[in-house]
DNA sequence: GGTCGTCTTGACAACGTTGTCAAGACCCGG
DNA sequence: CCGGGTCTTGACAACGTTGTCAAGACGACC
């Protein structure tokens, strides 16, 4: 900046008030000021100007994902950012990859930059309290958001209804006939596999109550990978007829990759019925296609916006808590009758 | 810093000391002082301290994409950040929308943020002068790395073989005896497009060279979104037995999941081969499997990032190109005989 | 005991910017 | 010609931190 008032021919505070645009410049001046500026491709220093500011705003917001691979999150990602965008702040990310050392490490790589404002997944089981980083960034007045799982403690929360969503999934297959269902979900501590495995026990329960016949057939939760859900897809259909489930509810998308796969291989595609949470991108070019409960991304990701915004507009209510709701998409997969 | 200082009862220096972790304070005194940064939970500013410190590092790059909803991009973002992480660095993010003004505005906000470095998905056509933001940025010292596509200027590239990549497919479709291959592509002035393009056509024009009967059906590059390339699919399908081409090769992941739903829909699946440029996730669970030429988005997203921390960390040799090789995956729907 | 070196500590300038305030130029009305 | 207002400009402190340097305490050596 000091070089530009020199080749100006000006005070320093003369260059700031014209690239603050501040009133009271001659014409002639910040013309001056606009020419050298031009010419010595002169950028402000951002972190500089929050220093003395009486309002600092970094108009930076801090995202951690768990997994940004994930094409839920990544569709997630976009429409978050172009709301912020659109309030020109700009965004820095990091993954936790699902550690809570990690996540530590990113909340406090944020603050320390000055982030106006956090948007979270949460990772490992909800708790009734933030952890102690994050308890104090919130003390601070930083607003923070939380996606797709809820943090616990009461706080601003958007995500989809994956209760619902397995609740849904679990009566259509019931519907068909089906009482032996399997459930196929990833690690179970986290909140919103655990809430969709709990809405796939509670219809269970539900049917077993009504019509005394309901047979849970498997849950099993400790799947990883597409490769896993094959593996373990395999093992349930070696099982003896009277064991083994007519219908399979796959918590996630990518285990849902694995299912199909498996039931592909063994030609079990037409004979065993299947539900996945989540969208999966070739669901329609299947045969049969695949029933899903898609989640809204674009959704999720620009209400997290528009809420995160509004807090930093100085919106002081009390916690929020969004559902997005799901529905379920009939492809074929999921309307395989159970054997009479 | 002031607040720690007078709690513990030392100069504000102190305690800068003990932040820093330099030598020369006694254990008594950094006792106190970490106890008050503790009680107090001071965190450094991040942008003051780089003020005044002699090698000024913000300890954060600036990546822009062109989309980050793509499969491909996200793990490639996935794996530059896993090398970031590493060393320490955070990542400020941005998508340009393959908009030309938008990438300027994000470069600008970058660097008045002061990154240490750049990863950057290049927008529009290869040019052979970077944007002036950008050469600024350039010549100022900041390390920029292109990914994905070739700027045009010498600059460090990393990237897929685009070009070698559409040889081998359109080989592959050759091989199986097909003549008439129609090209489906997106908007053509992006240079990853151009390149598989120009490996198609290269391919052709040999074999015509040779052969005397290789005869290009039809190269489709407005396409955009999967329903535009079913659309085109049904379109060239319909044409008179001469003019039908027998085999498609299909540029974009985005473009085959459209052109397989489409031969899908036309229950052409088994007579029509294709082969499509990039990965697609569910390309073993359809029948036929889809054949492809995957990217190898790990090693672009490492190599990325390990090219930009070794200039950070001072290499000043030329500007490196890096092409990641690509192979062929056969799954079925490539080795798909012409009809005789 | 005096001189020197080392180790600990703090005072102060500096980084690039904004906020505050005062000085000077100019115009208007009396 | 003077008093008072507005408009333009710059001098300077301040933001939170690091770099520089000097002051003071202490021990070791002659």
């Amino acid at each position: 900046m000091k070089n530009v008032a020199t080749l100006a021919d000006v005070s320093f505070k003369t260059v700031s008030r014209v690239v603050n645009g501040e009133p009271g410049v001659s014409r002639q001046l910040e013309e001056r000021v606009t020419a050298a500026i031009a010419e010595l491709g002169y950028q402000p220093d951002h972190g500089a100007r929050n220093l003395r500011r009486t309002t600092p705003q970094s108009a930076t917001v801090g995202v951690i994902h768990a997994n940004i691979s994930n094409p839920f999150m990544a569709a997630v990602h976009g429409a978050f950012e172009a709301v912020a965008a659109a309030h020109g702040c700009l965004i820095l990310s990091g993954t936790s990859l699902e550690q809570a050392e990690r996540h530590d490490e990113l909340i406090q790589a944020f603050t320390g930059r000055r982030v106006d404002g956090l948007l979270i997944v949460p990772v490992g089981a909800p708790t009734d309290q933030p952890s102690e980083l994050l308890e104090r960034e919130i003390k601070r007045g930083t607003p923070v958001v939380f996606i797709d799982r809820d943090p616990g403690f009461p706080a601003d929360v958007v995500m989809s209804d994956h209760r619902g969503g397995a609740e849904l999934a679990t009566q259509h297959l019931l519907d068909h006939g089906h009482h032996k269902i399997a459930f196929l979900g990833s690690r179970e501590h986290v909140h919103s596999v655990v809430e969709r495995r709990a809405g796939f026990e509670a219809v269970m329960r539900g049917a077993a109550a009504n019509r005394a016949v309901a047979d849970r057939a498997a849950v099993i939760t400790v799947l990883r990978t597409p490769d896993d859900a094959a593996k373990t897809v395999h093992e349930l259909m070696s099982l003896s007829p009277g064991q083994r489930p007519t219908a399979i509810f796959s918590a996630q998308n990518g285990l849902t990759l694995g299912a199909v796969r498996a039931l592909h291989t063994m030609g079990l595609q037409h004979d065993i019925a299947l539900v996945g949470f989540d969208h999966i991108d070739s669901a329609d070019i299947v045969d049969p296609g695949i029933t899903t409960v898609p989640q809204n991304a674009k959704e999720v990701g620009q209400r997290a916006g528009e809420l995160l915004f509004s807090r930093l507009a100085g919106d002081l209510a009390g916690p929020v808590r969004e559902i997005v709701p799901v529905t379920l998409v009939r492809r074929g997969s999921g309307e395989i009758p159970a054997p009479t």
